[in-house]
RNA sequence: GCCGGUGUAGCUCAGUCGGUAGAGCAACGCAUUCGUAAUGCGUAGGUCCGCGGUUCGAAUCCGCGCACCGGCUCCA
């Protein structure tokens, strides 16, 4: 005699067990029509689960969008294996869930799938979804399960039987028509409920188990939404994020390039380098303010000094060497030893700790082939690198600090939504237990004291020492992970760091490291692709372009840009025999943030019509009211 | 590194069945001197990624290599 409460807390008896589906008609025609699952007492279970005792349950219908989209995409997920497995007998099926704006499934195949391929699989799936199959949920033993799949030549299917159920347990298996799967569900009522928002977007290789020594799978991609609008807005959004991909406006900004001769590495163009040389004047800024010394350090270092860091046992394949005189050198893919090094000049008292020793360091790291992407994963790039060596004592001051530093620096660069995460020791570490409490308690508390919200990370830290990483998000959402502030146990004593201590004791001072931006390269990137290359004011190549519309007005146009870059503005002209309208096209494609138009009647009234690159006319400026105007977005690093 | 795809003019791209390559934009020249997102006409521009093979003949087919793109794995 069940008893269902609805959302609603209105209540209905059923005399006998009832299906979730049963329950949904009894309250109206529409609704059993339009119910996908059943959220029974919080946990999403099919429209035919079988309710024999009192609950309460919620109907699940498209209104309730994460979890209709969830349900969805799983669907997708198992109807793009059907027809997989209809159109190409011999495929293994192995799994396939649910992911952020759609599904995939990974399928293990001799042939690959082409593009061609995925049109017919896409094809195919509509028919299922017009076929309309009941998706019926069956409950097998596991012995039976791994008997008919093993017959049926699954050997994923089998391995994953074997793993995730647990013996003598039983296996749920869901069936439309006749195909069927090994599946915790839940599921749509039938496959026409998948509806026709869906699309195949790419193949790609993937390990199976996400293990590299596996074979390889090939994974088909899709998106799937509620409707075919959903989907239609949906790649919208892909397209317009496409066009702020960095490495597409590096170019038509002429920023920087890539070419093959010097695979990772960025050649900076005259605009792209400003950019650079505008966020390191920023960061030396606040290495000033926060009592740091820059330095620089070598290049190029002996093999014998990485293989005393413990770098050429673990990263000798990353790292680019070269030979010489019967010796070898590898070109630095870090900075602190050489950081070390400058530590180790003259003996260090206790007195002179907190050490800041901060480099722009470039460093060279030969990433897999595999791996690039343009400036955000690069071979060569520069990290705004800092190691402040302290005492234990001194460590929670040290990482308070430097965090209220990485969120300046943040919002001056115009992100403002930022996660933290704590990385505590790894299985495999070096030091005492005793150490790492200290250390793991000083950077959680540093993160406490300020009130910040943090994700912690238990066995994520590095072997030496514990850390905190910083991710960033951009206004499309994206999150990138830049700042970090890592403990470190280990290097000060491998390469001989010491300090006298109060006591005249020898002491090995505690080492950190941290990085804000992370990599130069990578920021900007990021920049780029955050502000769809439309720069704040301060961080634009060119601030100002001065255009005449005759040639008349070329002389007039000259003294003001003149005007402007006296005062440091980074202004240009353009006093091409082009139409304006010409000219503002271009400038504004470019991204440059005010057009200047300069006529007979400007030169008559020594003004200047200013016109934004959004396309607002802001009107006639008197050019010291602009220089007024511009100086303060500049000061105030507007966005 | 692994799986798949791509590589043609400065840029974006087309090129059918194997028959020595084409457009738009940019560049250059001439005309035009114009008021807020593309003025017109003309000219020039190619080791079709590289090497090798098949063929009477290769941008096109095959092999190897390189780079890039999408994923996977990785990222001190």
């Amino acid at each position: 005699m069940p008893v269902i409460t609805l959302p609603d807390g209105s209540q209905r008896r059923f005399d006998s067990p009832v299906s979730v589906q049963e329950v949904a008609a009894s309250i109206g025609a529409g609704l059993a029509k339009a119910a996908l699952a059943g959220r029974v007492n919080g946990a999403l279970v099919d429209t035919s689960c079988v309710l024999d005792q009192d609950v309460e349950l919620a109907i699940v219908t498209n209104r309730d969008e994460e979890t209709a989209l969830e349900l969805l995409r799983h669907d997708a997920a198992h109807v793009m294996a059907q027809a997989v497995q209809e159109l190409y007998p011999g495929t293994q099926v192995t799994i396939g869930p649910a992911i952020e704006n759609g599904f995939y499934y990974d399928f293990a195949r001799e042939e690959p799938f082409t593009p061609e391929d995925l049109e017919r699989i896409e094809a195919r799936m509509h028919e299922i979804v017009k076929r309309d199959l009941p998706i019926v949920r069956e409950v097998w033993d596991r012995d039976e399960a791994k008997r008919v799949f093993g017959e049926l030549g699954e050997q994923y299917k089998v391995a994953i039987i074997e793993e995730i159920i647990p013996e003598g347990e039983a296996v749920s298996v869901y069936r439309q028509g006749d195909w069927f799967d090994v599946c915790r569900g839940p599921h749509l009522p039938s496959t026409g409920k998948l509806g026709n928002g869906f699309k195949l977007t790419k193949v790609a290789g993937a390990y199976w188990r996400g293990d590299s020594r596996n074979p390889m799978l090939q994974r088909i991609y899709g998106t799937a939404w509620r409707d075919r609008k959903e989907l239609a807005a949906y790649l919208h959004r892909l397209e317009e994020a496409e066009k702020r991909d960095h490495r597409k406006l590096g170019k038509q900004l002429d920023l920087f390039h890539f070419q093959d001769e010097a695979p990772g590495m960025a050649f900076w163009h005259a605009k792209g380098r400003i950019i650079y040389r505008l966020a390191e004047a920023y960061m030396r800024e606040k290495l000033e303010q926060y009592g740091y010394q820059e330095v620089e350090t070598p290049q190029v270092l002996d093999r014998s000094l990485w293989e005393r860091s413990g770098h050429w046992e673990k990263f000798s394949d990353g790292m680019f060497t070269t030979r010489l005189d019967e010796r070898d050198y590898a070109i630095k893919p870090m900075n602190c030893p050489g950081h070390i090094q400058l530590f180790n000049q003259g003996l260090k008292s206790y007195r002179d700790l907190p050490l800041r020793i901060a480099e722009f360091g470039v460093v060279h790291r030969n990433e897999p082939s595999g791996t690039l992407h343009g400036l955000m994963r690069a071979r060569r790039f520069t990290q705004d690198d800092a190691h402040v060596f302290c005492t234990e004592a001194q460590l929670q001051d040290e990482v308070a600090t430097l965090i209220d530093m990485v969120f300046e620096t943040y919002r001056d660069f115009g992100f403002t939504d930022i996660d933290l995460a704590l990385s505590l020791r790894p299985p495999q570490r070096v030091g005492g237990d005793a150490l790492w409490d200290k250390a793991e308690a000083a950077l959680d508390q540093a993160l406490r004291a300020k009130g910040l919200d943090f994700k912690v990370q238990p066995g994520e830290g590095a072997f030496y020492g514990p850390k905190i990483e910083f991710t960033l998000h951009d206004s499309i959402g994206r999150a990138w992970q830049c700042g970090t502030i890592q403990v470190d146990f280990s290097m000060p004593g491998r390469l001989g760091a010491h300090y006298i201590a109060e006591d005249n004791s020898k002491q090995v001072p505690v080492m950190i490291h941290r990085a804000i931006l992370g990599s130069v390269e990578r920021f900007i990137g990021i920049l780029i692709e955050h502000y769809a290359g439309q720069l704040p004011v301060w961080l634009s190549p060119v601030q100002v372009m001065v255009l005449n519309i005759t040639d008349r007005q070329a002389e007039y146009v000259t003294t003001v840009a003149n005007a402007l870059r006296e005062k440091g503005f980074r202004a240009e002209t353009d006093l091409r025999n082009e139409k304006i309208g010409f000219k503002i096209r271009e400038h504004t494609l470019q991204r440059v943030p005010y057009l200047l138009v300069v006529g007979d009647r400007e030169v008559e009234s020594r003004s200047i019509a200013v016109r934004d690159r959004a396309g607002r006319d802001l009107g006639i400026f008197e050019l010291g009211a602009f220089i007024d105007r511009l100086r303060e977005e500049i000061v105030n690093r507007t966005r």
